[in-house]
DNA sequence: GTAGTTGCAAAGTGTTTGCAGGCAG
DNA sequence: CTGCCTGCAAACACTTTGCAACTAC
C-alpha cells in the first residue's frame, strides 16, 4: 500500500493544479505533494502533521482550505465513516473501503471486488452523487465497542 | 414513512428497555417513545427539541448517554453520513440509505432493493462488524457543493 | 438504603472564519 | 502592483465529562 516517497514530481503536482484552476501556492503544492507522498487515507491533522514535518511553515486553516478546495475539484474524495474526523483519500476512481474500527485505519477495496446490481430507484426528482460503501470490521475476537482508539 | 404518534404503549417501551437490561427512567422512557414515535432518522438535538416539547425536564447530556446506550444495547443504529453529527435510525434491521446532501434527510432503502454479490475477502484476522451503504443524491440541477445545509 | 442515573456547566474535538499581512503572476 | 492566499486566534457545533443531587427498586 505504501506509494514510492515522490510519485510525482513538484513539477507535475503544480501542472495538476493548474489543470484544476488552482493557484499552486507554495503551501498547497506540499500538501499535494503529502497526500500523494504515502498513505491514501488521512486526516487533515495527519495532513498537517506530515507537512509540517519538513518545517513548520503551514497553518491548519490552510491545510483545511486546501484539502477541502482539492476535493471540490477533484482531486480528493472525502470519506465519511467516524464523527470525528473526515478521511480525505487520493484514490478517486470509484472503490469501496473496509474500516477497521479498532484502530480508525480505512483499506481500499477494489470497485470489482464485489459487485451491487439491481440499484433502487431514486427519489423523484433527485440525482445521485455518489455512493458509499464501507464495511466496518474488527479484529477477530474482539468484542469491545470503542469509542475512543486507544 | 410517518408512524403514528405512539406505535408503543409506555408499559411495552418499559418492557423492552428490561429485556435489555436498561432501567427504565423517566427519561429513557421519553426518549424511546421521541425515537419510536415519529420519524426514523434523528440527531441528538432534534430527539432532544423532542422530548422536551412536552416539558424541558431531560437534559442534553442524557440525552447523548441514552443514544449512546440504546445504540450499545442494539436499540438504535448510528448513521454515519455527516461528519457535524451522528443520527440514529430506529429501523435496525438490515438496510441502506439515501441522503439528501441538500436537506441533510435520510431515506431508507429497503435491503433487498439491491442485491450485493461477491463480497469481497476480509483482510485476514478480520471480522465483519456490518456494512454501510450510502448513496449520496441531490435535487435534479441543483450543482451547489453545500457546506452549511441552508 | 444503595447503586445507578441525571443535570449542569465546563472541557474537548475537529473544523471554520475574520482580518491583517504576504505572495503569485 | 493587485487580488488571492496565508497565518493567527477566536469562534463554532457537536459531544463528552466530573461531580453533587436524586431516583428506581
Amino acid at each position: 500500500m505504501d506509494l514510492p516517497d515522490t510519485p510525482m514530481t513538484r513539477d507535475g503536482l503544480v501542472a495538476l493544479l493548474r489543470e484544476r484552476s488552482i493557484t499552486p501556492t507554495h503551501q498547497r503544492v506540499e500538501i499535494a505533494q503529502a497526500m500523494l507522498g504515502g498513505r491514501e487515507h488521512l486526516s487533515a491533522d495527519r495532513v498537517l502533521a506530515r507537512v509540517n514535518l519538513r518545517h513548520p511553515e503551514t497553518s491548519r486553516a490552510t491545510v483545511y482550505n486546501t484539502l477541502n478546495l482539492f476535493a471540490e475539484r477533484g482531486l480528493l474524495r472525502q470519506v465519511i465513516v467516524d464523527p470525528q474526523r473526515v478521511f480525505f483519500d487520493s484514490n478517486v476512481s470509484p472503490h469501496f473501503h473496509f474500516y477497521d474500527v479498532e484502530s480508525g485505519e480505512l483499506i481500499d477495496v477494489d470497485a470489482d471486488a464485489l459487485s451491487i446490481s439491481r440499484l433502487p430507484a431514486l427519489p423523484e426528482g433527485m440525482v445521485s452523487e455518489g455512493m458509499d460503501l464501507i464495511i466496518r470490521i474488527r479484529p477477530q475476537g474482539d468484542t469491545r465497542r470503542p469509542r475512543s482508539p486507544g
